[in-house]
DNA sequence: CAATACTGTTTCAAGTGTGAAACAATTTTT
DNA sequence: AAAAATTGTTTCACACTTGAAACAGTATTG
């Protein structure tokens, strides 16, 4: 087993495996090897050995691996063993919108509290889950446990937001704003931006596709700027 | 000017840098360099020019480039100069509030439909836009000009929509399902995983950290599976 | 006209990720 | 006991990305 650094790109793999386990425990198939577990969902069996090896020995050479040992295994690896509670901060379309799809897909992470500076909404409730001044934000953290931080505000606050989620001894971020964000390197940042990921499909449309499908070239050449 | 294959990462970071010139242009700043636009933004310098290189010539040696003519450009590259009609296939949580977010935003981008199998949800209106049967996917597309696709479908339907949706002439799609799809060269999938993100975090809380906050190494060894 | 500023472009080194191949070790099967 | 299966592990080649450095070319400034 390798004692170095783990790459993000692997335990998002970690990830991906623990849903194909548990849909083939679904299926009640008790073992499964790296081949199979590749052939069926389009991985890597060289990859899926090399990425599990980084953790242990999960395997039985000549059979394979238990499918509910590898699970659990890897449940525990993810840190999904344990509950995590999540604080949403920006009650606005984005924030209330992923208090709603979270509270309702089925994990150990769970919404305990969104945030908002908008009196009117401070009170009000989105399914089960209250909206709260983000004055009280600490205190909150504290009372609910509260150890993922959403921001989903505008991109003008949300490094502010940020520094002060960061200040309150939170350590695992979802970003949500349109902008990168910066942190001290103990702490993780993962940003979904929705803008970009549309913004590149938009390139795609526009750009002029050869026979095979891929991007030919880009536009032409002496475009220049005229001296004003 | 080189004509090879733009990465999606050279993309990404137009975008960002589309974004970071309409911010300038709000601040009535008129021109920047790139050294400028790197600092401000904490972007790196050499890659701002060597990524529009690949377009163009769009800067002034001595003077930098004119916020405005760049981003009309970067706009144009982007596609981002026409509109784009958006389909979202799944009026679940995330369809909706996807519909919802991207409803307000203003973008270039229309959602013009929702689409989904349950009779129930057939008929209503999310905002402004209707929720149609699945059934009128090819018609709608036509209808409405439909260029974009997101699907927002549970995992294991996830596949067979995309294959619907590709059938019918779709080339950029948005897929939030938790699983990766496949599809021709020509198709281009962007997948947002939420799960994955948020279990990253998880496995990142769940790590010991050393001083410097690097996640130091993975747990022990010998975990052997005993013969059954 | 000279100095300055800044882009466009090339080159290079370093780091990272991927996939294939190979093979010893171990277990099951025959 | 031999054959087959499969993991754990290493090694290698390839591709990609980044960042730095260097420098010619071009515009502005004094």
């Amino acid at each position: 087993m390798k004692v170095e650094k783990i790459s993000e790109l692997t335990t998002n793999r970690l990830s991906v495996y623990l849903r194909c386990l548990n849909e083939l425990s679904a299926k009640g198939i008790k073992t499964v090897s790296s081949d199979d577990l590749a052939k069926r969902f389009h991985l890597n069996s060289a990859q899926i050995r090399k990425d599990l090896a980084y953790f242990g020995e999960f395997g039985v050479r000549g059979v394979g691996y238990y499918v509910d040992n590898l699970r659990q295994d890897l449940t525990k690896i993810l840190g999904l063993d344990k509950p995590h509670n999540v604080g949403i901060i920006g009650a606005g379309r984005m924030g209330t919108a992923l208090a709603d799809y979270y509270e309702y897909s089925q994990t150990n992470f769970s919404v305990v509290a969104l945030f908002d500076t908008d009196k009117a909404k401070v009170g009000q409730k989105v399914g089960n889950v209250k909206i709260h001044d983000i004055k009280k934000f600490e205190e909150l953290v504290k009372k609910e446990e509260i150890d993922v931080a959403v921001i989903a505000v505008p991109a003008q606050y949300a490094q502010d937001i940020l520094e002060m989620v960061v200040k309150v001894g939170i350590k695992a971020i979802m970003n949500f704003a349109p902008i990168p964000l910066k942190a001290e390197e103990n702490i993780k940042i993962r940003t979904v931006d929705l803008t970009i990921s549309l913004e590149s499909l938009s390139y795609f449309l526009a750009q002029p596709t050869g026979e095979n499908g891929k991007i030919m070239k880009p536009i032409a050449k002496n475009r220049r700027i005229k001296k004003k």
